[in-house]
RNA sequence: GGGCCGUUAGCUCAGCUGGCAGAGCAGCUGACUCUUAAUCAGCGGGUCCGGAGUUCGAUCCUCCGACGGCCCA
């Protein structure tokens, strides 16, 4: 049974203005016309229309005869006597009809006037004209009835502004709120952006599985299910890694794949269970040629959307013409929390430190926190919301990089890199440990911490220890926080902002 | 998980120290054939998020719960 947001049921409890709508419907069925509408052939979208009116300013005295026929939504209705002014709204935009008596026939008149509401969709044929006041104008010669809105819409001038209700009925929030509809128009536009460029880039769109029969390629608690057939337990997906990097051990050596991932965790402005990443490998590359591509991409990104390298956030001014600014993990943890290198990875001087800026210390592993845990909480803590201009951390340490290869130069830390814009972290890419056999002594590391209790920790995944066996040549990947990106880029402080239909606790 | 804040008409919001529930928009009736937040006159519309308690009396105070936001973990 529906319920309203109180968990009321609906059946029958309807407000006097639906009842009212609801009655408006029935008299238009009584007159013989569907309430709710047939195809309308034939129609143009406002914006084509409005591509066709030459510029007409000032009024010219022999304005050329443009006839059009469109379709919308009423979302805004001034009534005269005899006739009406209506706003229609297609997915394009609005245009202004006007409704006369005398144009239309009184009959035709009559039946709409009185039974139509803001929320409705009509169709109309008409004339362009310019008001007095200059507005772009169709003078209707008919009107169809499309469909009846029994529910009202919000106030035409604030709109929805309750956030929960925004979410919960994006619907709505999108015929009325033009911030909103915005907001996903310019989504839309930057993955199409991101997908042509990684394809003129040379690389391969691919779908790997959502439904993983053991989670990895991460470190997160995974969501469960169950396939009946199988009788076993699948996990939806925490990452796609270990998959793309078996198609670059098949031998397709560029791919990237733009899907959703999902991780079982809580809520935050910058967290939903559900999450779009792009993932990309090339093979017999670099990290350098990752950030480099990731330059490339952010700089004409911004170009695309914003006209200019430069892109306003908050009280920021982003600048993403590259190249971004560069630091070591290490030296800028060293500097931050003035300690000596030694010092950096001594626990007792570490968890001083930890206890001294009132951090929770972190989990206990066989016995003793790892000093890269310890290391990571205050980098996580000190440095990364400083971070505002596009920056590349570079030189993460091993231990907290289970996937990266070792750097040839130093074998405590690895070739891995993290992008922070904005105080937030939006890309991460790495040179992949392609080692089979230091691939499994990780792997068994991990299961050491799962086992335990670290629930974060993947269980090992022998099959990609075999693809690696097989042999992934020298591959540098990196995955992109697409729902970041968006936010960024459409100046967004919520990750729900940017998504369709945020995930929210059931009514 | 913890702290703070919020939930009142379809929507946006007021509501003082506990004393008959308010406005604007939307709706209804009437006037109006160039308005654009149309205008003018009149009218209707409420499970004050839910439950319990205190009180002569609760939208308001207390407790429990639901949902949401922000911050912290």
């Amino acid at each position: 049974m529906p319920e309203d947001k109180n968990g009321q049921p609906l059946t029958g409890e309807h407000s006097e203005q639906e009842r009212v709508r609801r009655q408006k419907r029935d008299r238009l069925i009584a007159s013989g016309i569907d309430p709710y509408g047939e195809p309308f052939p034939g129609r143009e979208s406002i914006e084509t229309l409005r591509t066709r009116i030459p510029a007409l300013n000032p009024l010219p005295d022999n304005i050329p005869v443009i006839k059009s026929r469109i379709a919308g939504r009423i979302v805004l209705l001034r009534r005269f006597g005899k006739a009406f002014f209506a706003t229609l709204q297609d997915a394009t935009g609005r245009f202004q009809v006007y409704i006369r008596k005398d144009h239309i026939g009184e009959e035709l008149y009559d039946l709409i006037s009185e039974n139509t509401d803001i929320g409705d969709h009509i169709g109309v044929d008409g004339t362009f004209f310019l008001t007095k006041t200059g507005e772009p104008t169709l003078d209707a010669s008919s009107v169809t009835f499309l469909g009846k809105s029994v529910h009202p819409l919000p106030e035409k001038w604030h709109g929805l502004t309750d956030i929960e209700q925004r979410y919960r009925q994006r619907y709505i929030d999108l015929i009325v709120n033009p911030q909103s509809r915005d907001v996903f128009l310019r989504r839309a536009r930057i993955l199409g952006f991101i997908r042509h460029f990684m394809e003129s880039e040379g690389f391969m769109e691919v779908e790997t599985p959502m439904m993983h029969p053991s989670p990895g390629g991460a470190l997160a608690r995974p969501f469960v299910t169950h396939h009946n057939a199988l009788d076993v337990d699948l996990y939806l997906r925490i990452a796609p890694e270990l998959y793309l990097k078996r198609l670059v051990v098949g031998g397709f050596d560029k791919v990237f794949e733009i899907n959703r991932n999902f991780r079982n965790e809580g809520f935050s402005p910058r967290h939903n269970p559900e999450f779009t990443m792009m993932e990309f490998y090339m093979a017999y590359h670099s990290p350098e040629d990752l950030m480099a591509l990731t330059e490339k991409l952010f700089g004409r990104l911004a170009m695309e959307i914003h006209g200019s390298t430069s892109v306003p956030y908050g009280d920021d001014l982003l600048e993403f013409s590259g190249p971004f600014k560069r630091i070591s993990y290490f030296d800028a943890l060293a500097q931050a929390c003035a300690l000596s290198r030694d010092n950096l990875f001594r626990e007792d001087s570490l968890l001083k430190l930890v206890k001294k800026k009132g951090l929770p210390i972190p989990p206990v592993r066989n016995g003793k926190p790892y000093t890269a845990d310890l290391q990571n909480l205050l980098f996580e803590e000190m440095i990364e919301k400083t971070l505002i201009q596009p920056t590349f951390v570079t030189g993460y340490p091993r231990a907290i990089s289970p996937l990266a290869r070792s750097s040839r130069q130093d074998p405590e830390i690895t070739d891995r890199f993290e992008l922070f814009v904005a105080g937030v972290e939006i890309a991460n890419g790495f040179m992949e440990l392609n080692d089979p056999d230091e691939q499994l002594r990780r792997f068994m590391s991990q299961l050491e911490s799962r086992n335990s209790g670290d629930l974060e920790a993947p269980p090992p995944d022998m099959d990609y220890i075999r693809a690696l066996e097989i042999g992934l040549p020298p591959t540098a990947g990196e995955g992109i926080g697409i729902d970041r990106l968006v936010m960024l880029l459409t100046g967004q402080h919520s990750i729900r902002d940017v998504l369709l239909f945020p995930q929210m606790r059931p009514l």
